[in-house]
DNA sequence: TATACAATTGAGAAACTTTCTCAATTAGAG
DNA sequence: CTCTAATTGAGAAAGTTTCTCAATTGTATA
């Protein structure tokens, strides 16, 4: 077996969700955290396959639907596409996107947290979330 | 033929990059202007052919590509899914988004111009764009 | 540790979305 | 009005996501 560790953490999160922690779950977290960059699904779906040969994508969307649920991955938006994911920020960051090599780095300052109740009062809309990134050129990518 | 001016100032935009100013395209733009939501292509198409009932789908997403390239039409993504599309703000400007009706309000004010600056040097990234959607219950639909 | 059950899986089918191809049409320049 | 290249409609093709179902497997309970 590959070596993504059964934390009890992670194991309680899948518990007391009623899901089960199977291999296959525990194989997309760990390409996930792995890598930290924004991964399309057949990306992770071949990564899947070097630790779990027979895993199928259905199997991959299937998993990243949980993974989302329990708040441990992020599905995400590029620019010129949908639907990468990215392993979760902890607390309420927003992730820097590099377009050159798609790595992450999150920042943790919100801008909108304060921003949000003064637009309330302008708009009369009730802000109940908001989605944000940036994105930009990494400090290697630059060289 | 339907009711869209072929303002100068349109087919400027239009000619001004070797397009021609076409019905289906010019049906296209009226449909969104006319609604100011998130609509999908779907329903794009659907409301473009009470106007020209001939036009294809895949003359739907050109248009669509070209307004987007010609700045008319932002593209933009749902929470749960992709590929809606918008009238273009003028300026600066993000959405918020109704979660009810879809419909979209703008804010001009944009918290990332300042911060950009800061972020670059503290993470040493080159910002150069960013995404930003807010999410709420608009007036309407809180009653 | 063994058993039973419900959740999960793999595989392929199906549904859905987007792009491509090509002959026919059309906008716009002259 | 004529000519030309861009655009269109239609359907095929490619790509993405979901669904179905029999077989398997994690885990609660004994």
């Amino acid at each position: 077996m590959f070596s993504v560790e059964k934390s009890n953490e992670i194991k309680s999160m899948f518990h007391d969700r009623g899901f089960k922690c199977t291999p296959q779950r525990l194989a997309v977290l760990k390409v996930l955290r792995d890598t930290s960059a924004y991964l399309s699904i057949n990306t992770i779906h071949l990564k899947v396959k070097e630790l779990l040969p027979d895993t199928g994508l259905a199997t991959v969307y299937r998993s990243l639907e949980t993974l989302v649920d329990l708040n441990l991955v992020v599905k995400v938006h590029l620019e010129d596409g949908c639907h990468s994911y990215v392993i979760a920020p902890e607390g309420h960051r927003h992730p820097i996107v590099c377009t050159d090599c798609n790595k992450v780095i999150e920042f943790a300052e919100c801008p909108l947290d304060d921003l949000s109740k003064q637009i309330s009062e302008d708009t009369g809309v009730q802000i109940k979330t908001h989605f944000l990134q940036l994105f930009g050129k990494c400090k290697e990518c630059q060289a």
